[in-house]
DNA sequence: TCAAGAAATAATGAATGCATTATTGCCGAC
DNA sequence: GTCGGCAATAATGCATTCATTATTTCTTGA
């Protein structure tokens, strides 16, 4: 049984615009296939579910045609998996995935961070600089909820700023399939990550300010290096 | 009129393997993808004709239904767009797509570089070497075809040294959007950065040798950034 | 009682049909 | 002769239907 039905919006709250996609829903189509990616990276669907076409069509109001086409799409994605004649799956993220995504990203940010030096203006660091002091002050106040949303808009800023359509549209897809792996760090550790990671955030904001392109790429990609030791490390812990 | 029967392969010659949808074609729907992913990349669909359904099913010999899965997971990779009520065309590159692509195959092969030099094997090395050595023939023969074709194979190889399926599959996207655009260098000025490419490609080996990761990533980004002002210079030529 | 096999049921994959929208061709007006 | 509007045609988007395959359930035998 389904949990909720899928949201009506194409893009709910702080998700990035789709690169290539990215105006309102032309077809049916686009805004199902909208709709499904946010049901399942907001994890409504467990991994290795296999995904309920008949109760989706009811649940969304549609045919089956669209939603296929929309599955296909979400497939070609890396969010499910088509298992012939057994239809969509899930996809869950091993930790050999989990390695690879956090390694692709660092190299996406890494570039984000090296061609946002070359076209950010001073408004846009000055916007950065804000989120990272709203960031730094959840970190004193222990509120990882909100240190996570403003992380991620901070990284998120820094892709916009590269002005580059074809890498944020790949960075959005492989954001959206480490969504789906909710890593709710709270060993002990990870508290001595947190810090490090904030102490690392002071130094992209600073290279940023000094818009020290390739020094700013070697910075990010440390910093998703070291995410993806404090995430992998502790895999065994739990995954979805 | 369409000009020949689309291949009947899923992956015609050296075209390296989709990451993700890697085995055999599963379904119908999977062969169909592969075969139009290829006839499209083959140039055989003009820049901004618009892809005639009928045709291709009857071509293909099969129905609307799966070729219209394709056509949505092909605009999704970014080589169609889809118009709402006025169906599939194929996507042309811009002087501006042209800059963005080759700025995140800089990233991605940067990235490949560096992950490679962590897990490379020394028989690796020597087959790129090897290749180097073909590549380095083919230029004092002036053979830029054959060039070219082991040029591609180079940094294949490194693109699979990097044992990172994501970034594989991610690095074959961009790929095929890219060799829609045929860049038959031939100009006056292109003999100098023919040599230059030359030389950066004995600095890849160089690093690769020395396993030197972020050297590598360095010099692949810079050699992408050169290729990138070495076509759009000259993109007023021709485009297709 | 349990296991193995067969029938029934449901789900998937693909084809076809239908309503809507775009495109083309034609006619008349200026 | 050319421009603008209207009908005819074709194409698209989605729903529905059909065949095939997987899954479940029921039966039968040990």
């Amino acid at each position: 049984m389904l949990k909720s039905t899928p949201p009506t919006a194409e893009n709910s709250g702080d998700e990035p615009a789709r690169g290539d996609s990215a105006r309102g829903p032309a077809s049916l189509h686009d805004e199902i296939l909208g709709r499904l990616r946010d049901y399942i990276v907001e994890g409504n669907l467990e991994a290795g579910d296999r995904v309920p076409e008949r109760e989706l069509c009811e649940m969304l109001g549609i045919s089956r045609t669209p939603l296929r086409e929309a599955l296909k799409v979400l497939a070609a994605e890396g969010l499910l998996e088509l298992l012939p004649n057994r239809g969509a799956r899930v996809r869950g993220l091993s930790a050999q995935d989990l390695i690879e995504l956090f390694d692709v990203m660092g190299g996406l940010e890494a570039l984000a961070g090296r061609l946002a030096c070359e076209a950010i203006t001073d408004d846009e660091i000055a916007e950065i600089e804000k989120l990272h002091y709203d960031m730094y002050s959840c970190y004193v106040r222990r509120d990882m909820h909100g240190y996570f949303r403003f992380n991620q808009l901070i990284h998120q800023k820094i892709v916009a700023a590269a002005r580059n359509g074809a890498l944020a549209s790949t960075y959005s897809a492989m954001t959206s399939r480490l969504r789906r792996a909710r890593f709710t760090a709270n060993t002990s550790r990870s508290r001595d990550r947190w810090s490090e990671a904030m102490r690392e955030h002071e130094e992209i904001l600073d290279a940023l300010r000094r818009r020290a392109g390739p020094e700013l790429g070697e910075i990010l990609f440390q910093h998703l290096r070291n995410k993806r030791s404090a995430v992998t490390s502790k895999a065994e812990d739990q995954e979805s």
